[in-house]
DNA sequence: ATGCACCCACGTCACAGCCG
DNA sequence: CGGCTGTGACGTGGGTGCAT
């Protein structure tokens, strides 16, 4: 189904790991001050913490391979410059080389 | 003005792979 | 092995251009 192995764009760079987002605040909640009482509530907490990296996470995984795409492009754009050029050439080359029919 | 098709960014879920 | 992270897939909402 989803993610199929052994064919990871290039883009995925792992980098260092950086703390939570700007902004973003690790909600510090009695239940996880090592007393087991509301397993219900650091379940939703847990979930929500959670749920907030893996927004971040497919955010950036977004803007990288956004990053990506565009080197991309400019990558194809440059190869067919050069693409066009050589056919340029070979053309040039054909005309020295062949002998005249007249 | 409105209905429609398309695009884009987003949030979420499920999964694979990594690391302690 | 369990937790964490990155990413593909899917659904959704807002914006835009176009035909009617």
């Amino acid at each position: 189904m989803a993610a199929t192995t052994g064919d990871m764009p290039t883009y995925q760079i792992r980098a260092p790991t950086t703390a939570l987002p700007q902004g973003v605040v690790m909600a510090a909640w009695p239940g996880s001050l090592h007393s087991p009482q509301q397993p219900a509530e650091e379940a939703t907490c847990k979930r929500e913490l959670r749920l907030m990296k893996n927004r971040e996470a497919a955010k950036e995984c977004r803007r990288r391979k956004k990053e990506y795409v565009k080197c991309l492009e400019s990558r194809v754009a440059v190869l067919e410059v050069q693409n066009k050029k050589l056919i340029e050439e070979l053309e040039t080359l054909k005309d020295i080389c062949s002998p005249k029919t007249d």
